[in-house]
DNA sequence: AGGTTAGTAATTTTT
DNA sequence: TTACTAACCT
C-alpha cells in the first residue's frame, strides 16, 4: 500500500513539517514559530490532500487573512498540483463570506447582488443615523461608535443580543438603539460593511441548518492560516464550517498574535485542543531564517510573557552563527536617524541589497525623521503601508461615479459625488434632497429628480446635467462597455476637468491616478466585477522595480523577513507605547512584547535596536528612558554600543546613562555627536534666488519660484511645486 | 456657498 | 510639528 518512497514534494520537508503534513484526518493546530516554514506546510498540505485522493480541490476550504497571502497560496498550490488553481475556495475570511452570502443574502434581508461598504462609506451612514437619532456628535463622536459596533460584530454580537450591561455608556445607553438603526439602514441600502460579511454568515448557518448540512457536504477539509488573529465570530463560523468532517487543520503562532486591538482573540488559539476534541498539536521550532543570536534575543525577550503555548525556536540552518544583537543608545532622534543612515550606507558599500534592509517603527509617524534623513543620504527608500490606491481622494470618487452608475440607489455614492466638482449644492441644498426622501421614502438620486425644478438656477442647471448625464452613461454601458463609458463619465461630469483646473502640487499626479484606474477597469468582465474588487481588494500595486530600503510599522512587517532590521525608538512610552498600556494593562504589555519579537524576528543577519535619550514628540524635545524590552533581552546575545561607536559589556549598565540625562534639551547637542555626525552630503546652498535650477532627492529636478530663509519653494518638473529645505536641494545647470 | 483662519488632538488597521 | 475640523467672514 505505502509507497516505498515518499513523493518528492513531501522528501523535502523536515519531520515536524512532514508530520503537520500528514496527519490530514482530525482537527490538527500547527504551532510555526516565525521563519519556520508555515507556508510551505499549508500548501504541501493542500497538493498532499489532492494526491491521496482525500478530496477535490473544491472541497478544500482555505482561508487566510490578507489577500496578498490568499495569492502566495493559491500561486503556490497551482505550482503544486501543476494546473490553473480556478474553482478553489481559497480566499480571505471576507472575501469567502462574501462569496457564500451571494447565495444566502436573502435569509438576513438583502439581495444577491447587495454592495460592500468601505470604512468611509460605513462612517457616513453612522453619522447619518446618530444625526436623524438627534445624538450630539460632537460628544459623542462617530468614530467611537463605529468601533464599539466593530467589536460587537467581531464577537458575532447582533443588536437583539447586546445585554444592558454591555450597551456600554456610550450616548447614555443608546449604543445599542444605533446599532440596529444602523443595521437597518444598510439593509435598506442593500448593502453589508465588512463586519456583516461575516455576521450575516454566522447567523444563517446558526439558524438554517439545510444551508450548513449543505455547505458540509461541500467543504472535506479546512485549513486555516494565522489563526492566533481571528475574532470570535470567525471562529464561530471555523466551528460551524467544520463539524461535518471535523477536518480543521489551523495553523498559527501565539507568539505573534498583535491584532488583539481589531477584535482578534488570541484565546482562539490557546484553546484549540478544548474547541476541537481529540485535536493534534504539532510544534514548527526549527527556523530556517535567522542567526543564532537573533533567535536567542528573541526567544528571552518572548519568556517574559505568560500564558504561551510554548515552543523554542531552534536555529535550522547549518550557518546560523552571526553578529550578536546589537543595541545602541543615543542622545535624541536626529542622531538616531544619523546612525541607522550611517550603517545602510557602510552595509551598502559591503555589498548589502537595499531591499534587503528595513526600517521597523511602533507608529506610523516615526518614518518621516527617517524619510528627511534618507534624503539627505540620497539613499533610496519606500514607505509601506501609506494609503493604498482605492483610498486615495481621487479614486474613490472615481468609484463613487461609477458605484452611482452601477445602482442609482446607492446614496452614499451619490452624496459623495453630488457637489464634485462643485455644483453650487450646500448643506442647505443637500438637507432640502435629505428631505424630500425621507419623506417619500425614496433614494436620494430620485429625491434630486423631483427636487430639481424648485432648485436655484445653479445648482439646477449643474445637477440637471449630472442626472442627464447619468441617463447617457448608462445607454452607453449598454452599448460600448465599462472602461469607454468610465472613460467619458469622467470627461463629461466634469470630474476630470476639475482636477485639471486644481493648481495644488498632486493634481497631475491625481489625473495620472484616474487613467491608472480606467485602465484597471479594462481587467474585468464588467462593472459589477470591477466593484465587488475594489471593495474587497483595496490595495496598491507598487512597480517594484529599483533597489530600496523598505520602512514599515511592525504590525506592516508581520510576515516579512530582511537580511538587516532595525528597531529604532525602544524606549518606554513609544514602545512598548503609554497609550497602549493605559488601555489594556498587563496584556497589552504583553502584546507589545510579542511586536517586540516579531520585529527581531523578522531579520535573517542583522538586528539593530536603538533607543534615544531625547525625542521630539509634537513638536517639543522630550526625554525618556530605554524601554524595558531591551533589559530583557538576553545578554549573551546582544552587544551594546554606546552612540560613539564603543561597546560596553552588558545590556544592564545602559540605564544608567540616562539617569541623569537632563530634561527638556530644548536644543540637543548635535555637534556633539561624534560617530555618527556624518558629514551633510548637501551643504547649504548660498544666496538661493528665484529662478535658479536645482535638483532634489526624492523629488528631481526643478525651478525655484520662492524663497523664504531657508525654505524655497520650488516647481518640480514631474512632482508639481514643493515647499522644501534648502539643504535637500543641489544646484544645477 | 465657499474660502479662510483658529483651535485641537495626536498608535497599531490584514478586510 | 502637522493635519483636520469648526466657526467665521466675504
Amino acid at each position: 500500500m505505502n509507497a516505498p518512497q515518499p513523493p518528492d514534494y513531501l522528501a523535502r520537508l523536515n519531520a515536524e513539517q512532514r508530520e503537520a503534513v500528514e496527519t490530514l484526518d482530525g482537527p490538527l493546530l500547527v504551532l510555526a514559530g516565525a521563519g519556520t516554514g508555515k507556508t510551505r506546510v499549508l500548501t504541501t498540505r493542500f497538493a498532499h490532500l489532492l494526491k491521496t485522493g482525500r478530496a477535490w480541490p473544491g472541497q478544500v476550504l482555505s482561508v487566510t487573512f490578507t489577500n496578498k497571502a490568499a495569492r502566495e497560496m493559491r500561486e503556490r498550490v497551482a505550482a503544486i498540483i501543476g494546473q490553473p488553481a480556478d474553482g478553489l475556495w481559497l480566499g480571505t475570511f471576507h472575501a469567502l463570506c462574501a462569496r457564500m452570502l451571494r447565495r444566502h443574502a436573502e435569509l438576513v434581508g438583502l439581495t444577491s447582488s447587495f454592495t460592500i461598504l468601505d470604512t468611509d462609506d460605513q462612517l457616513r451612514l453612522l453619522k447619518q443615523v446618530m444625526d436623524a437619532a438627534g445624538v450630539d456628535l460632537k460628544r459623542w463622536p462617530a468614530p467611537g461608535l463605529m468601533a464599539v459596533i466593530q467589536r460587537w460584530k467581531d464577537r458575532g454580537i447582533v443588536p437583539g443580543k447586546v445585554t444592558p450591561a454591555e450597551d456600554s455608556d456610550y450616548a447614555n445607553n443608546r449604543a445599542r438603539g444605533l446599532y440596529e438603526a444602523y443595521q437597518q439602514r444598510l439593509r435598506e441600502l442593500n448593502t453589508a460593511d465588512f463586519g456583516d460579511l461575516m455576521l450575516h454568515m454566522v447567523e444563517i448557518l446558526k439558524t438554517h441548518p439545510e444551508v450548513l448540512a449543505d455547505w458540509h457536504r461541500r467543504f472535506r477539509y479546512i485549513l486555516v492560516d494565522e489563526y492566533q488573529d481571528t475574532n470570535l465570530v470567525q471562529y464561530y463560523w471555523l466551528r460551524l464550517l467544520a463539524q461535518g468532517h471535523r477536518n480543521i487543520c489551523c495553523v498559527g503562532d501565539d507568539d505573534q498574535s498583535i491584532y488583539s486591538w481589531r477584535g482578534a482573540e488570541i484565546e482562539n488559539i490557546l484553546r484549540f485542543e478544548k474547541d476541537f476534541e481529540g485535536a493534534r498539536i504539532v510544534r514548527l521550532e526549527s527556523n530556517y531564517r535567522s542567526t543564532k543570536p537573533i533567535l536567542g534575543a528573541a526567544a528571552g525577550l518572548i519568556a517574559h510573557n505568560t500564558g504561551r503555548l510554548g515552543k523554542t525556536l531552534r536555529a535550522g540552518r547549518n550557518d546560523a552563527e552571526g553578529d550578536k544583537v546589537r543595541v545602541v543608545s543615543l542622545w535624541d532622534s536626529e542622531e538616531e536617524a544619523r546612525m541607522v543612515g550611517e550603517r545602510v550606507e557602510q552595509a551598502q558599500r559591503a555589498g548589502q541589497n537595499l531591499d534587503e534592509v528595513a526600517i521597523l517603527v511602533r507608529a506610523g509617524f516615526q518614518t518621516r525623521a527617517f524619510e528627511e534623513r534618507m534624503i539627505t543620504l540620497g539613499l533610496p527608500y519606500r514607505v509601506v503601508g501609506g494609503l493604498r490606491f482605492y483610498e486615495r481622494q481621487e479614486i474613490r470618487d472615481a468609484l463613487a461615479y461609477l458605484r452611482v452608475l452601477a445602482q442609482p440607489a446607492d446614496d452614499l455614492a451619490f452624496e459623495r459625488i453630488i457637489n464634485t466638482p462643485k455644483r453650487g449644492l450646500g448643506d442647505t441644498g443637500m438637507k432640502a434632497l435629505h428631505d424630500i426622501a425621507r419623506e417619500q421614502r425614496i433614494p436620494l438620486y430620485q429625491a434630486a429628480e423631483r427636487a430639481l425644478p424648485g432648485l436655484r438656477p445653479k445648482p439646477r442647471q449643474a445637477l440637471g446635467e449630472l442626472l442627464q448625464g447619468f441617463g447617457r452613461w448608462r445607454e452607453l454601458l449598454g452599448r460600448d462597455g465599462h472602461v469607454v463609458t468610465a472613460a467619458t463619465l469622467l470627461d463629461e461630469s466634469g470630474y476630470t476637468e476639475m482636477w485639471k483646473q486644481d493648481k495644488s502640487p498632486e493634481a497631475p499626479g491625481r489625473l495620472d491616478n484616474l487613467k491608472e484606474f480606467v485602465r484597471a477597469l479594462g481587467e474585468f468582465e464588467n462593472l459589477a466585477g470591477f466593484l465587488d474588487h475594489t471593495a474587497l481588494v483595496m490595495e496598491n500595486e507598487e512597480n517594484a522595480t529599483a533597489e530600496k530600503l523598505s520602512m514599515m510599522t511592525l504590525h506592516a512587517a508581520k510576515g516579512l523577513e530582511f537580511d538587516m532590521v532595525f528597531l529604532p525608538g525602544w524606549e518606554e512610552g513609544l514602545f512598548p507605547s503609554q497609550r497602549s498600556l493605559d488601555e489594556g494593562g498587563e496584556k497589552a504589555l504583553e502584546e507589545e512584547r510579542r511586536l517586540a519579537y516579531v520585529g527581531i524576528t523578522r531579520g535573517r543577519k542583522q538586528v539593530v535596536i536603538s533607543c534615544a535619550a531625547n525625542r521630539r514628540i509634537y513638536g517639543n524635545w522630550t526625554s525618556s528612558i530605554p524601554s524595558r524590552f531591551i533589559d530583557e533581552l538576553p545578554p549573551e546575545h546582544v552587544e551594546v554600543v554606546n552612540g560613539a561607536g564603543q561597546a560596553r559589556q552588558r545590556a544592564a549598565e545602559l540605564p544608567g546613562m540616562f539617569n541623569h540625562a537632563p530634561m527638556m534639551a530644548r536644543r540637543p547637542r548635535v555637534s556633539e555627536s561624534p560617530a555618527w555626525d556624518v558629514k551633510e552630503r548637501a551643504p547649504r546652498p548660498d544666496a538661493m534666488r528665484v529662478g535658479q535650477r536645482v535638483f532634489h532627492q526624492k523629488f528631481g529636478n526643478g525651478n525655484v519660484i520662492g524663497v523664504d530663509d531657508d525654505k524655497l519653494d520650488i516647481e518640480f518638473d514631474k512632482a508639481g511645486t514643493k515647499r522644501v529645505l534648502d539643504r535637500f536641494v543641489e544646484k544645477i545647470g
